[in-house]
DNA sequence: CCCTTGGCGGAAATCGATTTCACTAAAGCA
DNA sequence: TGCTTTAGTGAAATCGATTTCCGCCAAGGG
């Protein structure tokens, strides 16, 4: 069922069921009757592929995550696909598995469908710029570009690892091994600043030796606890994502510490497994929905009105206190 | 860029631009060549929306889950992807929440865009079942349905609440408490009668009220066993997924229980915080990466050859035997 | 040498919706 | 009444790629 057969059974031109369709005031109101009522015993839907091949917009938007198994990315996705389903709107999903290759591919592609707009959750953004001569906005939620003309969406990450920081020390810990990622990406870094800066502020000394740099999985941390805690002196643990942490909690657990008691551990996202697990895990809660719900925000409204700014957004973050440090 | 100014480029019509592109073979080399050379040279991508609407067939599917943020439907989405990423398609990911209305509207909204195939992952499919009229291509995976012509893609979820059942039997349990979804799904039935199954062949009697139905939700497990643990008698959790066995074991160990010396817990699914879950959880584990990628081959097969008949596969699980119950 | 065959490639129709342009009829105004 | 607006509508162009149909030309057969 297409537009010319609706317009036929309503006894009117393929323009004037189009015009319905799309609320001109130039239609008559019994001519509108007619063509509504064509369309409703037709069950006439319209080709949303035609209609964009004519529009040039497809009322679909892309997002590029790393991987969509990590909680931390799921959530943001759920949320943003939440705010455009109820704009309409469509979500391509692409998952880069952290490849700048692929990544490269998936823009091309997306690109190539027309999508209105593209959401950005990872890294290896910077050499990809090229494929970008502003045609469409974007959006680049938790880690920074320094695109011009890419609106932003980040936690505040300095202040995060500041808090964790300054939770640990006040929890009695001296010497705090902070595991992070070894991608230098600004959040990383600036979780990291925090920690630094929070340690200079209480005097304590900062040790290179205690700053762990690894990628961000599971066994990357177990494996290496395993082989440095015996040589490694800490009392505390800031891990730069909850992942890292309970992987460090777990080995550690494994290896005879005790948690609170030996080692003391702080974490970062607020993922669910961190308040399931034992012990529950202290950490620094993103708002990882409004991340996501900012961001489609954002980008929804670059979509419709072209002229406006590109904005930057932080969101601010939280201690939440669990059995994995003291109470003080 | 479109295809005439590439054929004007290459001094020739945009038909044999097509033929080109497409590997027509009636075209002469030279030909051939010069059009090739006048698409590097422009860095011309053909617009899949006008390709779309010609071939009426967009190079993309619908995936329909309940929810992105679990991890075991992530997973799934994330093999998905995989598979198509590498046969070009894109995905559109919905997210239905588990609401019917919403995934009626998801689906009304994939077809008009003209995906050449849907994936489900998801319930309430029996009562959105018109909106198909064989038109294209359909997988279920998971939860089946028993629709015509979808192809279908399960785990043996029946041998899987045998092989929990039985587990927990041999390590001792004699009174398991088996906590499910309160959902009447077939893999949910599925695990269930594998467990009655099994204390049947073992001669332990069946006690009704020591199946509990509710939510798939970590609150409601909390909530039920605050409530009801001292009421029970129970020496063994048989959960229907490792997110309910969690909360289960969460709940059970803050009101003084002990893991596995009181209760010993089974979970389903093997979920990764399962393995780093204190005590790790003894699971049944799905094979979740070859449910994502067997139903979206499957689905490629049919878009492909749309004479091909849907097929059921049928994935086998495996006991993951951990902390949460004892050796034998 | 003429005719057939088939390789090659262009013109034009097509997919389905939107939109411009032009035209009619009715309404407003003098 | 006569002239100008303006509301309402349809015909046709358009978006960009594919494909059918057709014609041209060269090679091959009689």
């Amino acid at each position: 069922m297409n537009i010319k057969e609706v317009a036929c059974l309503a006894g009117v031109s393929p323009a004037t069921v189009s015009r319905v369709l799309n609320g001109s005031k130039n239609v008559r109101k019994s001519t509108r009757r007619k063509v509504l009522q064509a369309i409703e015993e037709s069950g006439y839907r319209p080709n949303q592929v035609a209609r964009g091949l004519r529009l040039r917009r497809f009322q679909s938007i892309g997002l590029v995550v790393p991987d969509i198994t990590n909680e931390f990315f799921a959530t943001i996705a759920r949320s943003i696909e939440d705010v455009l389903h109820e704009h309409n709107y469509n979500l391509f999903l692409c998952n880069t598995r952290e490849d700048g290759e692929e990544e490269r591919r998936y823009i091309k592609a997306l690109l190539d469908k027309f999508v209105d707009g593209i959401i950005f959750v990872s890294g290896g953004f910077e050499e990809n710029l090229d494929l970008f001569q502003g045609d469409i906005p974007v959006v680049a939620i938790d880690r920074r570009s320094n695109l011009e003309g890419v609106s932003f969406v980040t936690s505040a990450n300095y202040e995060g690892g500041y808090l964790a920081a300054k939770h640990l020390i006040e929890c009695g810990c001296r010497r705090i091994l902070m595991v992070r990622d070894q991608k230098q990406v600004a959040p990383m870094e600036a979780r990291w600043a925090g920690y630094v800066d929070c340690l200079k502020d209480y005097n304590i000394p900062y040790d290179e030796g205690l700053v762990v740099s690894i990628p961000v999985e599971r066994e990357a941390a177990r494996e290496y606890l395993l082989r440095m805690h015996s040589q490694l002196e800490f009392d505390g643990i800031f891990a730069a994502t909850d992942v890292l942490a309970i992987a460090c909690a777990h080995t550690l657990l494994r290896l005879g510490y005790s948690i609170p008691e030996d080692v003391q551990i702080v974490g970062f996202d607020n993922i669910t497994a961190a308040e399931y697990y034992n012990p529950s895990l202290t950490t620094i809660a993103q708002e990882k929905e409004a991340l996501g719900r900012k961001g489609a925000e954002l980008l929804l409204e670059r979509i419709e009105d072209p002229e406006k700014e590109p904005a930057t957004v932080v969101l601010p973050v939280q201690l939440i206190q669990r059995a994995s440090t003291r109470q003080y």
